[in-house]
DNA sequence: TGAAAGCATAAGAAAATGTGATGGAGCCTC
DNA sequence: GAGGCTCCATCACATTTTCTTATGCTTTCA
């Protein structure tokens, strides 16, 4: 009976998710398959490392003492396995959180870059709303969210990704096609489809529309974009989208681009991760998904 | 198949000793293992990290970059051992080299302070002189040398024992007993027992005697100091022993003490490791061969 | 050129690790 | 305060990994 590395992924894993049954979930394997390797560490130790009664796990003092050495190793480790180029070694799952809006546009772009770049890396994609994929962020839930602010919380890795302009798009089966220079009165005799109610773009947009308390705006958050589209290209409103997301449909004539004068703020997108905690494959897929975005928004 | 300390050691340890066999047997295993343990690691970085034809060993340079990482690894991992004081963790095996000396005073309170502190600590002992311990540590067959100087080579571990006095005897019935203060001729009359000659000890008692060619002095050296010890006793002539190693022989009136006007140098005794390859407990037992060496010094 | 030393390979043994079923302890809900 | 839920521990068994013994091939050294 020795120390082994599986034993302290173990002891880390269920230090930072405070939970047996949801390390075993991270690391793909059984909750006695944890508990016994847990168990084998303290047995080698000659002491306890973490105090469980039933609905909580808590470290001794001990416990973070060597908490911090056991990270030092596992970093090692995966320093190591960094330094051989073949990044065949690079063999853990990566947790990604995206917002819709990553799904629409160069998503599948990127896991396809991120499969050829890590062939032995495992993804598991979550798609939420970016107040939820930062909840799960801290909670270490994901490993990896590219999603848009504004944030709540400091994350120690963030890189940037590139703005996404937000264009007003009809169906061209609404009154707005001949018009070349629409006032606030031609866009607001159609509903207006947004964002759901607690993002930036929606609180914007219904700041702005709502100095005009004569026009009975009728704002229509959707929290899913995909259903906003859809909604738009049956002519049920006026909707402002990414650019990067209806290319297709402008291009098709589905839909027309409408010139009018006030737009949102771009929706800036990030990479977010945990650098003080996450494996060196992290901060490179966040690398990796700043050059895409980059070069879209080249080529956008 | 997935990367395990075991394979990293083996790695380090036939990258240090330069042969699959001498890396086997200093991590207690068959060669066929290592073989094994190297080619899995192999297999997993999909490169080769040593070149093998018959003879010798060598790093590839992804091998040697490589080493500086799994050292790194093994240095964090012996760190996680240290912190848990339960020091039962340790369970290495110390090969550790002394000169005589060292045995005929104070090893066995050294080993058994060792294992005191050590329960788990296996301890492979080498008695050899000072010279060979030399070469040894350099070729890492041993992790520690407790031996006296002077050294040919710098040692990033070198801790300072105490000095060693050396004292002239001769048995009781030599003719020497009654003699308050001998001269040079007093002690070239008898053969004098010394140590072996490459050692300083040798070079100096030659120097000091050879100063008169007349006296015809006999130099008997000797590469076994107990053999001396026993010859001195059997009267067959006088010694420079440590002084620590004849107290008995003293106090019982067996040896006499000879109060000749001229001795050699203290020997000094220093415990010498590798400081940059060694793990931690190595560093440990130096620290205490140097406590106990000093206390022996305070009641000597 | 024969002996020795070095690493590789293969087959079987031993050990370690992992799994699924089950049980008890705390906690929340009704 | 009983039932249901979640959580970790434990056990028996399956699986995988690791290790050993025996042996072969290659090179070096005398």
């Amino acid at each position: 009976m020795k120390l082994s590395l599986k034993q302290l992924e173990a002891f880390v894993w269920v230090a930072d998710l405070g939970s047996f049954r949801k390390a075993a979930d991270r690391l793909n394997t059984t909750q006695p398959n944890i508990s016994s390797r847990i168990a084998t560490l303290e047995t080698l130790l000659g002491q306890t490392i973490m105090e469980r009664d039933a609905g909580s796990v808590r470290l001794t003092s001990k416990g973070t003492q060597l908490l911090i050495h056991a990270r030092k190793v596992l970093r090692a480790v995966d320093d190591f396995a960094d330094a051989t180029s073949e990044a065949s070694l690079i063999d853990g799952t990566l947790r990604l959180g995206v917002t819709e809006m990553i799904v629409h546009t160069w998503l599948s772009d990127f896991l396809k870059l991120l499969s050829t770049t890590f062939p032995q890396l495992h993804v598991e994609l979550t798609v939420d709303l970016s107040v939820n994929l930062e909840r799960e962020l801290a909670t270490r839930s994901i490993d990896l969210a590219l999603q848009n602010g504004p944030f709540h919380q400091k994350m120690s890795g963030q890189i940037p990704l590139s703005d996404y302009p937000l264009v007003w798009v009809a169906s061209r089966q609404t009154g707005l096609r001949g018009i070349k220079k629409p006032t606030m009165d031609h866009i607001a005799a159609y509903p207006i489809l947004t964002h759901s109610r607690d993002t930036r773009l929606y609180k914007e947009t219904a700041a702005h529309f709502g100095r005009r308390k004569d026009l009975n705006v009728r704002l229509v958050p959707s929290s899913n974009l995909a259903a906003c589209l859809y909604m738009t290209l049956n002519g049920m409103g006026v909707a402002t989208l990414p650019a990067a997301m209806v290319s297709k449909e402008l291009a098709s004539g589905a839909l027309i681009r409408i010139d009018y004068e006030w737009q949102p703020e771009h929706l800036e997108f990030s990479a977010r991760y945990d650098a003080d905690h996450a494996r060196n494959f992290v901060a490179k897929a966040a690398k990796i998904a700043q050059d895409l975005a980059t070069s879209y928004h080249l080529k956008g």
